[in-house]
DNA sequence: TGAAATGTTGGGGCG
DNA sequence: ACGCCCCAACATTTC
């Protein structure tokens, strides 16, 4: 069979040889099987952040590793894509190019185009659903249009979510003869140097087989207090897969799998695991909100929020980024961010309100900086949850509800042993007054007083928010 | 996947 | 024993 044609790979966010259906498809009938990895910088759908980089990195260097293994070498090619495929096709002669999905209109737009182009030039172009349970189109309300209402959502989807089973990894690939040229990784210059900032990025393993370890450990323990765990940033609590999900060193097809088969044998309650599969089901929400409403990339989901007064504060937003507030739950959590490339979902959630409702600050501005700074940053996920913040999102929270950091702060996080690891200022604050440290008798010295009085915030937003409405 | 303000209730102290 | 008041605890409303 050597004399078969080629089939192209082209891997994107799908950095994984399990359950991809791609890949299978490719390597079906024994034919040569070529995978090949782009990087265009630039995107679409935008250029890509530093953490993200980061991963990038290692989790591409994870499948290099594996691909060789299964007998075909990972094909690195930098540049526009459309170009580089052109050349990759003459190059090989292939006939096929396999891929999978995205959701995002840039994306989108571009995947189209090259379809046509390929499919004109006499090629078989197909697309697969590697990123998804629920692929947006699959399911809509009983008007016939797409969802915009997360819980009867769910009710839809989930039903639709489960069954099908993953797709085992191809057992071995051919290889294309004569072996390509392929760029260094190192050469892509992903991994920061001058300043190397991930020294606290090591708790990581990027790639395949660490997702499937970190799954393994979740459904070990932390699964099974999910329900109550899962707001607590003191905790191992959570499943810490978002950036493994974001990069597809893992689909959510293997995880829902290995969910049920935990619930099933009875490893963990079923109601813990099922309230771990409704966040998995935030993740599929808001990939279909971004399918159904494109402009949300960049736009309010309600127009009528695009008057908001929102304030050029610089000072306040470098106290923001930089964890020096004077809010211990919003520092510790932005410096979480910044050693870690990940914070706590609940920390992100005060975070985002003390951003956007505190500081009167645009969420776009706060969604550029998670961009960059996260490991997990993907574009559905970071808008929707954003606007949901803001208020200004598809089934948002309600523009009156304002996280009071210290509340928060007190109620998960308790002993404050949280913001006492990433604000170490803290150390000798006593519990009592370890979230909000200047009502302390000796108020620690070297951590900021608040930036502004969240009571005098809190009133103010509510103002400027009422008369948006009116 | 809030928090604060306001309303209601019921037990206990007290004259 | 009784009524009155206080206020914690809980419920409801409002932002």
């Amino acid at each position: 069979m050597t004399s078969a044609a080629p089939a192209i790979v082209w891997f994107r966010r799908d950095l994984r040889t399990g359950d991809h259906p791609a890949l299978v498809a490719a390597a079906e009938g024994g034919r040569p099987v070529i995978p090949v990895y782009i990087h265009d910088p630039e995107g679409p759908p935008r250029a890509l952040g530093g953490a993200s980089a980061w991963w990038l990195d290692k989790s591409l260097a994870r499948l290099a590793e594996a691909l060789a293994t299964l007998g075909s070498p990972l094909i690195l090619r930098k540049g526009d894509t459309a170009t580089v495929m052109r050349a990759l096709i003459a190059e090989t002669g292939a006939t096929a190019v396999y891929w999978s999905r995205l959701y995002d209109a840039a994306s989108i737009a571009r995947d189209t185009a090259l379809k046509s182009e390929w499919t004109g030039a006499g090629l078989e172009a197909k697309s697969f659903n590697g990123a998804l349970l629920v692929e947006p189109w699959t399911v809509s309300t009983g008007a016939g249009g797409p969802f915009k209402v997360f819980t009867p959502y769910w009710k839809a989807a989930r039903t639709a979510a489960g069954g099908a089973a993953p797709l085992a990894a191809p057992e071995r690939l051919v290889a294309p003869e004569p072996p390509l040229r392929s760029d260094r990784l190192a050469d892509w210059s992903l991994h920061p140097v001058k300043p190397d900032w991930s020294g606290g990025f090591g708790d990581w393993s990027p790639g395949e087989a660490g997702a499937r370890e970190r799954l393994d450990t979740f459904l070990d323990a932390p699964a099974r207090a999910y329900a109550d765990h899962r707001n607590r940033p003191d905790l191992e609590g959570t499943s810490r897969l978002s950036p493994h999900l974001h990069f597809g060193d893992i689909s959510p097809r293997q995880i829902w799998a290995a969910c049920e088969a935990a619930a099933h044998l009875g490893d963990a309650p079923a109601g813990q695991i099922e309230i771990f599969e409704k966040e998995l089901g935030w993740r599929e929400f808001n990939h279909h909100l971004l399918f159904h409403f494109p402009h949300i990339i960049r736009e309010n989901f309600q127009a009528g929020f695009d008057d908001f007064p929102w304030i050029e504060d610089e000072a306040g937003l470098a106290a923001w980024r930089e964890g020096r507030t004077g809010y211990p739950i919003v520092d510790a959590g932005m410096r979480q961010l910044w050693t870690t490339g990940w914070m706590h979902n609940r920390v992100r959630m005060i975070v985002a309100s003390f951003l956007v409702k505190d500081l009167l600050i645009d969420w776009r501005i706060g969604e550029d900086w998670f961009w960059d700074t996260l490991v997990d940053a993907d574009v559905a996920n970071n808008v929707a949850n954003w606007q949901w913040t803001a208020g200004c999102g598809a089934d948002a929270a309600p523009y009156f509800r304002v996280f009071n950091p210290i509340l928060q702060g007190e109620k998960f996080d308790p002993a404050g042993a949280y913001v006492r690891r990433w604000v170490p200022e803290l150390a000798d604050v006593p519990d009592a007054e370890v979230h909000q440290p200047w009502r302390a008798a000796n108020p620690p010295p070297g951590y900021p007083a608040p930036i502004v009085d969240h009571f005098m915030a809190r009133d103010r937003a509510l103002e400027a928010y009422r008369r948006l409405k009116s």
